[in-house]
DNA sequence: CATTGATCGATTTTT
DNA sequence: TCGATCAATG
């Protein structure tokens, strides 16, 4: 251990300087479980990465000792440098995902699972059509149940350990579930039958290795002296008992987490892993981390206020230093149109009058940014939206790793279906669905069935196409298996032998998008030189290295042979998304509040504060409000100056005008903490059962803004027509001719607007300021 | 076998 | 509204 940084008198006080005294607790605690409560802002991964450091510096723990836990890639790097610029080399520490960590242990000896180490990993799109194909052999219609409820019941039953037997016996002979549960214990076969994990298998069959082999589980459980998991409050069952099982040996378990914060439910997450975390071990040292260094003392008490609604969490007040700063902003916006330009509108005046480079605006669902995109774009504001496409998932990246992929795991059926008719070579579905039918029949892979397309009288119309298509991998196997050249070679070979190259220069004489799928194919191709730069120089080695070895003595038994570096590179585009990759600043960060967790920023925009929409109308037929609680408070806890809120009294959303009071979170935030500001000229809300003051003083304010809107109608010249503004869908109408009908959508343009109307013979649409209408 | 119109359906997302 | 996905046609 001679690389790490010395640890002289005054390298250990700067590990601790600047800390607060709960935050020193924290970094000094000895050992045994422990539970750090850390709320929005208050300097968790500092307390982390101070922690490592100090057991590595001062306790002398090894550092391929400890296991360090995090949710995505990104906090995982972070904490890797920020580590290694306190200790020093660090590469034998684990530091990584569950997903990672879980894949190191199971690539060694997954053989004992009855799977071979050049397994695939399925991403979603792999996995639902593995289940479309299983649906297919079971002959089961996949109109009957969307294919989204399958992925997404069999993916809840893994995550809480639930095996197909156990959900079939669960579903009570309601045939529904029954079939689910068939459709379950199918697609575990068949990912087994291709020598495939998804996301969940990772930890599912890691969980199944340990618990079923002693040696695997002493060894482990002996070698990881410290386990730290941040996000705790996200963990689902399946990381619980991983984590419970790997710290069971020397128990010392430090869990990060903040229950305010826990807003993944919907992919499994289980609060109760944090909630029950000192019941499960009554040992536990618990520290509170509520001293805040983000937000104003204003944009805080109004998130406590907020949270502070929620009944099952540990309470936790945060407070800081800092200063007052600026109230709440609240803006009511007539319509999405309006709420657009609003915030649009501020910003451009903060951008050229202040100093503030940060900010960000906020939604709940994605579907929100169109008129934010459009204003923004209007006044020439660049904007970026946060969590887009990974580079990895894109068309063209993914067929060409589907051909790497064929190559390392013959097996991988979806690989190959994926690209056998990419570039199109003249094999249809018809021909594909032959090629299972065999490949089921004989028990062989389709590459293999493709191979013996001149045996099967099935295959024989498209023998000449698979012929070839079977040559191109067979080169490239050759390649990957004798050759001993870079892999970014291999990558390029890829590219011209499958013909993918070819199509795309083709495709750009008349679509202009070819040219940077194009570019992002060759992207690809330095992609994987800078990799394989990397994982040759040791930087990905550490993944491989044997448990007790150090990094040199690892460098020495690492495989450098071209399938082991395209093993390792495939993992890393399944595992990876690409979120480090920063591209020039914009002004404007656009993201949902989901993708905004643990982020920070200046000035933040929360739009579409309204009910139905933030809460989710879905949330509250569920009963999830307080999940939806938990999102709010992480949407204003991400401002550190400047916090505004917006609604609108009328939004065009999936083609439908909705009319939605504001949200129910808004009658939490205290009166004196708000500042509301301009306005609409329509109707009030729906009066508030809160009864709140801000609700109030919305009313006072907008009688008065009517009471002018008013005024200036008499100036202006009358118009025929109905006084839309009063109406909102469901009321009833009269038409001249037609008679009464319904109104289902009332769409604003300025002064009138569109109203879309049932008639007994049918939908007509007319403009409000045609005088023909009249209301009953 | 490839291309085209109808139909459905729509929170949140990492690995 | 918009987009992806899917059955029917040339």
């Amino acid at each position: 251990m001679t690389d790490f940084k010395d640890t002289s008198k005054a390298g250990r006080e700067s590990l601790l300087a600047g800390l607060n005294n709960e935050q020193k607790k924290a970094v000094l605690q000895d050992g045994g479980p422990m539970l750090i409560l850390a709320g929005a802002g208050s300097g968790k991964t500092r307390v982390i990465t101070h922690r490592i450091a100090h057991l590595v510096l001062e306790r002398h723990v090894p550092p391929w000792r400890i296991l360090a836990i995090t949710f995505t890639n990104k906090a995982a790097s972070e904490m890797k440098s920020r580590a290694a610029a306190l200790i020093g080399n660090i590469d034998a520490m684990w530091i990584g995902t569950f997903h990672t960590m879980m894949l190191r242990i199971l690539r060694q000896d997954c053989h004992r699972l009855g799977f071979a180490p050049g397994f695939s990993i399925l991403d979603s799109d792999d996995q639902r059509r593995a289940v479309k194909d299983v649906l297919k052999d079971m002959g089961i219609d996949n109109t009957t149940i969307p294919l989204r409820e399958i992925t997404s019941r069999i993916s809840f039953a893994k995550n809480e350990m639930v095996s197909p037997a156990e959900l079939a016996r669960t579903a009570h002979g309601n045939p529904y579930l029954g079939t689910i549960a068939r459709v379950y214990e199918n697609y575990v076969a068949y990912c087994k039958r291709h020598n495939g994990f998804d996301f969940d298998d990772i930890l599912l069959y890691t969980l199944q290795l340990l618990r079923e082999h002693e040696d695997l589980r002493a060894r482990y459980q002996t070698r990881f002296l410290h386990i730290l998991v941040d996000e705790y409050q996200d963990t689902n069952r399946v990381q619980y008992e991983l984590v419970k099982l790997l710290a069971a040996h020397h128990r010392n378990l430090a869990v990060v987490g903040d229950d305010d914060q826990s807003i993944y439910r919907f992919r499994g997450a289980d609060i109760r892993n944090i909630l029950d975390f000192e019941g499960d071990n009554p040992d536990t040292t618990v520290i509170r981390l509520e001293q805040n260094y983000r937000s104003t003392k204003t944009i805080l008490n109004a998130a406590n206020a907020v949270i502070d609604k929620n009944e099952s969490r540990k309470k936790k007040q945060l407070w800081t230093e800092g200063e007052t700063g600026e109230p709440v902003t609240f803006y009511l916006a007539s319509d999405h149109v309006g709420e657009a330009a609003f915030v649009a509108n501020d910003i451009r005046k903060r951008l050229s009058s202040t100093a503030d480079t940060e900010y960000a605006i906020l939604y709940r669902a994605s579907a929100l940014t169109r008129n934010i995109e459009a204003a923004l774009r209007e006044r020439g504001i660049s904007y970026a939206i946060f969590g887009g496409m990974r580079f990895y998932d894109r068309k063209e990246v993914k067929d060409v790793n589907a051909y790497i992929r064929l190559a390392v795991n013959p097996g991988d059926n979806l690989a190959l279906t994926r690209i056998i008719n990419v570039p199109k070579r003249g094999i249809g579905d018809q021909t594909i669905e032959a090629l299972r039918e065999v490949s089921a029949d004989m028990n062989i892979s389709m590459l293999e069935a493709a191979r013996q397309a001149s045996m099967h009288p099935q295959l024989s119309r498209a023998a000449g196409a698979l012929a070839r298509f079977v040559a191109i991998m067979d080169r490239l196997s050759a390649l990957l298996h004798e050759s001993d050249t870079s892999f970014a070679l291999l990558v390029e070979r890829v590219t011209k032998e499958s013909g993918l190259a070819k199509q795309l220069e083709a495709d750009m004489l008349t679509d202009l998008s070819a040219r940077t799928r194009l570019e992002n194919m060759n992207e690809l191709i330095s992609d994987a030189l800078e990799f394989e730069k990397k994982y040759l120089g040791g930087e990905i080695l550490a993944a491989w290295a044997d448990d007790f070895k150090s990094p040199e003595e690892a460098a020495e038994t690492i495989d450098d042979s071209l399938i082991a570096v395209a093993t390792a590179y495939l993992e890393q585009t399944a595992l990876f998304s690409d979120q480090d990759r920063a591209e020039n600043r914009p002004d404007v960060n656009l993201m949902t509040i989901h993708s905004a967790k643990g982020l920070e920023f200046q000035n933040v925009y929360l739009v579409g504060a309204e009910e139905r929409i933030f809460p989710s109308a879905q949330a509250e037929e569920n009963d999830d409000l307080e999940e939806e609680r938990r999102l709010c408070y992480v949407a204003m806890t991400r401002a550190k100056k400047r916090l505004t809120i917006t609604a609108a009294r009328s939004r065009l959303l999936y083609g439908r005008t909705q009319y939605n009071p504001p949200s129910r979170f808004l009658s939490d935030i205290p009166d004196e903490l708000v500042n509301e500001v301009g306005g609409s000229k329509q109707a009030p809300p729906r009066q508030s059962d809160s009864g709140s003051q801000l609700f109030r003083t919305l009313s006072k304010l907008d009688s008065l803004r009517r009471k002018k809107a008013d005024e200036q109608k008499r100036q202006a010249p009358e118009h025929n027509g109905i006084v839309w503004q009063t109406l909102k869908p469901g009321d009833s109408i009269n038409h001249v001719r037609l008679g009464s009908g319904e109104i289902l959508a009332i769409t604003p343009t300025g002064d009138n607007a569109i109203l879309r109307i049932r008639f007994a013979g049918g939908e007509r649409r007319f403009l409000s300021g045609s005088g023909e209408l009249s209301v009953e």
